[in-house]
RNA sequence: CUGCCUCUAGCUUCAACUGGAUAGAGCGCCGCGCUUCGGACGCGGAGGUUGGGGGUUCGAAUCCCUCGAGGCAGGCCA
């Protein structure tokens, strides 16, 4: 049920008809006819831009065509209380009450679907976060993190199939790093060897406690030989700090239904393979760089490498495979999980990326496209930076020097609802200024109180009235005529399906909580006018169960939307 | 130097149904309402050359070009 796609077709429909009896000509652009919201000054429901466009076709005014149209819309649709030429021609639409009450009882028919758009049922595939393990998440994380869930959420609230992924870069550099990190505080704890600071090593805390975790649980005896213990060390460091970070996800209500560790990639011999069958494409080859512009060219050293090339893909240039020490680039084994994901055969693959790593689209979207034949798209939502504040001061956070706000710090100081809530409540190719301290002060006037705050208002009303809000009401002929604040609501009401269906195909969760707050606002406003006026009073002695059920289906809509954004709706608060 | 992202009210917050009507919210500011079906509320006001300039058309914050500002990124980190 989708208010504004529904009358679209079926006014084409009858400007088919029209056509047919040669009443009037339509243009090729055809879906270019919308039903479209009319601006907030005015009273219609629902606006339509056709005679617009079918003024040129049929060589008259906008305003010329539009007379003619009102006249068969009023004949044809027998909902519509009036049809009034606006503006340049927009065919402003209102519709009757019956229409209305039909509206809100099926609204609460469907209940938890309301909102879901019938569309063909896809599978997704969604990678989000893919932190390194070497340690908790931070509050840097928590934005893609939220971003990716939500989208998961839409697309499921939906009626499709989603697998949420998380990539476990377990291989590389940064790797090794953390594994000396944690062999020297188990020197630190057991032998009192001071912790080295000449090394490159990671110090925090966190650090020290999964290092006291692989100590208990005996599973290696003699420390004295890195080499000899190295992979049996890495492989029970990385379990215990994904741990870690599985646990920071599900404060945040998240949790990954597969995770693909790149270890894994390689030594099944992925990389090697992807490799091959692109060789054979000639899609990778050995060659040199340039260097890049702009680069200071002292430290630059021109060599011969294995190389893939992205640049006939529409990257700038082509990416190295393999470095100088002949392991595998983070690049080549990314080629050989996207490669695995093209395998298992998704309609859509999608990647929410840190604005840092944005650089990074052009070359996996290429490799995308070259392994698959240029039939599969890969979609990458770059999730913009969180920029830090604290009393006001940058504030630049270092995992090397230990040096940040988890998101555990966070959920303790703010709460997993608001962190969320607020996470969504920007665009994500925005840039977003986080003041922690400001956020904690604050979050008492953060927009998601306003908004579960209606739905406990609700569920007061309805405890008053001793009438169970979960058990659906259903309007029958009731003689109550809807005023225009409810009016106002229910239009609103109507628009969800289309914030829905906006946020699922641009890909834009952002329009949820704004959506919610929009609703809350007309929800708050309507209730402080019966502090006035006993006639707009939710419990009156009219008892009228059309008023009851707008309520209902305001509870509805806030429920299913929050339930997308994580985000909890408490009965009382 | 090159690529990507961003620029909308006093603002360290952001919308604008993807080309539609008089560009809207929040915070802050000013002025009100309510001894409540829960004040974590509501109403009104001031505040704008949508970073500048040009173009495309019935119509531009939105598309194209150009200039400016900020951010991110640029093989052997991930």
């Amino acid at each position: 049920m989708n208010l504004f796609i529904d009358y679209q077709t079926k006014i084409l429909k009858l400007l088919k008809k029209l056509e047919s009896k040669e009443i009037i000509k339509i243009p090729k652009k055809i879906n270019s006819i919308t039903i479209e919201l009319p601006p907030k000054n005015q009273e219609a429901h629902i606006s339509c831009n056709a005679a617009m466009l079918l003024a040129k076709e049929n060589n008259q005014k906008p305003i010329e065509v539009a007379k003619i149209l009102v006249k068969h819309f009023t004949k044809d649709f027998k909902e519509f209380n009036s049809v009034e030429i606006a503006g340049p021609g927009f065919l402003n639409i209102s519709f009757n009450q019956k229409f209305w009450k039909n509206y809100l009882n099926q609204v609460i028919k469907l209940n938890t679907k309301y909102g879901s758009n019938k569309l063909k049922k896809k599978k997704y595939n969604i990678e989000f976060v893919s932190a390194n393990p070497t340690g908790p998440l931070h509050v840097g994380h928590c934005r893609g993190a939220v971003l990716g869930d939500t989208l998961a959420n839409i697309f499921t609230f939906n009626g499709n199939n989603v697998t949420k992924e998380y990539y476990v870069n377990d291989y590389g550099g940064q790797i090794k790093i953390f594994v000396n990190s944690v062999y020297y505080r188990i020197l630190e704890i057991i032998k009192n060897e001071p912790f080295p600071s000449n090394l490159e090593l990671y110090p925090g805390d966190y650090i020290i406690d999964i290092a006291k975790e692989v100590i208990k649980s005996k599973s290696i005896k003699d420390f004295s030989n890195l080499k000899k213990i190295f992979n049996l060390l890495s492989k029970k460091s990385i379990s215990l700090s994904m741990k870690i970070i599985e646990n920071n996800l599900k404060m945040l209500g998240i949790k990954h239904d597969n995770f693909v560790y790149e270890s894994n990639l390689v030594k099944n011999n992925l990389v090697n393979n992807v490799i091959k069958k692109l060789k054979v494409k000639n899609y990778v080859y050995n060659g040199k760089l340039d260097v890049p512009k702009g680069e200071q060219t002292k430290e630059w050293k021109q060599r011969d490498q294995l190389l893939f090339r992205s640049s006939l893909f529409g990257d700038d240039t082509d990416r190295p495979l393999q470095k100088i020490d002949g392991s595998w680039t983070y690049f080549a084994g990314d080629m050989a999980y996207h490669s695995n994901k093209i395998s298992r055969k998704f309609d859509i693959l999608i990647n929410i990326l840190g604005a840092d790593h944005a650089g990074y689209t052009k070359r996996i979207i290429s490799v995308t496209k070259a392994i698959s034949n240029n039939k599969v798209d890969l979609i990458c939502k770059v999730s913009q930076l969180v920029k830090l504040f604290k009393n006001g001061e940058p504030f630049k956070m270092s995992k090397r020097k230990g040096d940040y706000i988890t998101i555990e710090d966070l959920i303790n100081e703010v709460g997993a609802d608001a962190t969320r809530f607020i996470m969504l409540n920007r665009s994500n190719d925005v840039e977003f200024d986080f003041d922690f301290k400001k956020v904690t002060e604050k979050s008492k006037d953060n927009p998601v109180f306003y908004v579960q705050y209606a739905y406990a208002r609700i569920n007061s009303v309805f405890r008053s009235l001793k009438v169970n809000l979960k058990s659906n009401l259903k309007i029958n002929n009731e003689k109550y005529l809807l005023n225009n604040h409810e009016l106002e609501i229910l239009k609103k009401i109507a628009e969800w399906p289309k914030c829905i269906n906006l946020s699922l195909s641009k890909l834009e969760p952002h329009r949820i909580p704004f959506y919610l707050y929009e609703l809350a606002t007309l929800f708050h406003s309507y209730w402080t006018l019966g502090n006035v006026n006993k006639e707009y009073r939710f419990i009156n002695e009219e008892k009228n169960l059309t008023r009851l059920a707008l309520l209902q289906a305001v509870s509805i809509v806030i429920k299913n939307g929050m339930t997308i954004l994580g985000v909890s709706t408490p009965e009382k608060m």
